[in-house]
DNA sequence: CGACGACCACACCGATCTGTCGAGGTCGAC
DNA sequence: GTCGACCTCGACAGATCGGTGTGGTCGTCG
């Protein structure tokens, strides 16, 4: 019970752990007030407090912010894309049809959450708009990874040309989490209901 | 041809006029660079410096940096939601279907601007996300604007339950706008193609 | 034991942020 | 001419930003 996963990026034990020291501590510090509040609004030494260490022992670890912010970025792949989304979906669905649309209803717990904080990919996409700045690189990249997995759905469902579709569904995606950001606490039925029309369109029949 | 509006807030005169002094040359500059940067990334001395004015004639004007945000997402609902974005749709489409996909005509051509800068309500609303912050529920409200718009051309279409209806468009058009951040220069075809799906759901055929 | 390295606490740097103040300049109304 | 409204210019306040330096503490390991 204690080891499951029912929210993103909650899991695991919290800063108090016994042996858990020095950059794993600000790791996930920074990981709690990212998450929550962006990038740019938290600063460093909000970070250090939460994390309870001494700046230096961020910059020892860390050259400077936008790495951190990096780092960031990969733990939230690996804790919300990876260990959550992906997980949560491919085992509530049979088919990857069903899986595909799983990936709503995941979000519909998502979005009722009153802890919900939004996509950290596309938060740290707006926030740094520059295209060549390397935290906007890495959002895209990492928002790109989701789009990858939701092709390799599509093609197991014997969809041509997915990674068109793949494009199309990460958009409902994307919109339902806007919406959400908006208070629309149903975004992700109406973003469902879309996948619905589109998988039809393309041949397949739910169950 | 100099009088037309062929971009979202490029029309008018710059801020060289030549009697238009004061407050308009802050408002007009705050507008440049906040739908250009977002509204957290410049600081006032950028305001101030791009409308060639004193500090004071800002703070005489607006009584924070806040309020200034405040009056450029209103400024930009006239600009580019009124002004362009549904004078465009209305203009190119006869019937209130064909406006309901023509916004997505009208993207298009927004997406591939070499100075494509995103929604400024959605980036505000990201860059805020305290919900109880005012430039975010400014942002929300804005957002609305644009979707009881799209409920009356709704509702113009004959379809039932236009209030759902528009929020799904919405999200369609907020996933392509995020897609579009990401450098997809096709996103607004691949609402467009969803949206018609969605219409013939409805029972609306187009020409 | 002694050396080392990681850590902490705290002061500090320069830059930048929002916002304020005052002293003077320009110009139209009367 | 004179008044007053509006403007410009530059300095400044107080806070916060990312990032650095220092001095001292602690556990570990040769």
């Amino acid at each position: 019970m204690s080891g499951q996963i029912d929210a993103p990026g909650l899991e695991g034990p919290g800063l108090d752990g016994p042996a858990v020291s020095g950059r794993e501590r600000i790791t996930r510090a920074a990981y709690e007030l990212f998450s929550r509040d962006g990038t740019q609004l938290v600063g460093i030494d909000a970070v250090v407090a939460r994390a309870r260490t001494a700046k230096m022992t961020l910059y020892r670890n860390f050259p400077s912010k936008t790495d951190l912010i990096l780092d960031f970025l990969r733990r939230r792949e690996q804790l919300w894309t990876r260990d959550w989304l992906q997980v949560e979906a491919e085992q509530r669905g049979e088919t990857p049809a069903a899986q595909l649309l799983a990936i709503f209803d995941v979000f519909h717990g998502w979005f009722v959450r009153s802890d919900f904080d939004g996509c950290s990919f596309l938060t740290a996409m707006v926030e740094f708009k520059d295209p060549e700045h390397p935290v906007h690189v890495a959002s895209v990249e990492h928002l790109s990874n989701i789009r990858t997995w939701i092709a390799q759905l599509a093609a197991d469902a014997g969809i041509s040309d997915c990674d068109a579709f793949a494009r199309q569904w990460h958009l409902l995606m994307k919109g339902s989490i806007m919406a959400a950001h908006e208070g629309d606490r149903a975004a992700a039925g109406r973003a469902r209901d879309l996948g619905v029309l589109l998988l039809q369109h393309h041949g397949l029949t739910l169950p």
